[in-house]
DNA sequence: GGGGAATATTAGCCAGACTAAGTTAGTTGG
DNA sequence: CCAACTAACTTAGTCTGGCTAATATTCCCC
């Protein structure tokens, strides 16, 4: 037999595929993608630096360039200047951009709430409190 | 202020998001993607039919053709035929796609296990108490 | 003021998802 | 028994989203 801590591993790692897919449905048929959204949320409290938003969502900036691009296209964001330096973009978002938002947040919470329901209250509970286990885990810079 | 779901709701969705990222870096760099990888470890018991694999994975069939094209280029998985139905065609590891199953499987878990040994013994005590959990939210039928 | 660093974009590639359409093989009912 | 339907796959075309390499621009410092 194995040693705890690899044996646990195994299964964080089954639960993290599964989730994956409980993500997958739980944005799927949405009017934004989830990156898209995911860009939206960043804006949610001002404008931001393409930068920042590429290293908010640990991707290359020309990708997030890709992704602000389709977004103001649509109307969502839009791109602004920073005036003490030339060389960055702001992005901030539209009325419309806000709106999205808060509507595909409201489906997708809809969405989890309805999961959660199932739950019996002593599993919310553990569920509660390994939220910040687990978001610990994910920020390790490793 | 919020009624409990709502709030519980917010606090997933928010961790599965960082989830997600943990889980990109987890497989960065291996030989195999997240997706093959994850198609290799489906047929570890086994030959497999492709209507099985797609509905296991939760894509569609083409989307696992294209899959099964490239492992199969890679050398890593063969198909065969079903004798008692021409129609479907099975898939399974070949040598050399175990081998690389398992390797992956290796370095996969052993980033996992090195992130958690960042834990203390409570923290993992109350992620190892919700894998449970957290392994019924995604397989709920909705 | 010239050279290097920082910020962003463009271009070109690949994986992975989808739908629509085509092929081949089984199934069924008139 | 064969014609029509259904099932299982594959092919083709499109889109999102990720990457690297190359190119402007602008800033900063010596």
């Amino acid at each position: 037999m194995r040693d705890d801590p690899t044996r646990l591993a195994e299964q964080v790692s089954t639960v993290l595929r599964h989730l994956v897919l409980l993500l997958r449905r739980t944005v799927a048929g949405q009017p934004v993608t989830s990156q898209q959204y995911a860009v939206l949320g960043s804006l949610e409290h001002g404008p931001r630096r393409m930068t920042e938003l590429a290293e908010e969502h640990a991707v290359q900036l020309p990708t997030m360039t890709v992704q602000i691009n389709r977004l103001e296209d649509a109307g969502l964001v839009a791109r602004g200047s920073d005036p003490a330096d030339a060389r960055v973009r702001t992005v901030e978002l539209t009325g419309e951009g806000r709106d999205r938002l808060l509507a595909v947040r409201r489906a997708r919470i809809a969405h989890l709430s309805q999961e959660l329901a199932a739950l019996t209250d002593d599993e919310r509970a553990t569920l509660a409190a390994a939220l910040p286990v687990l978001a610990k885990l994910g920020s390790n810079p490793r």
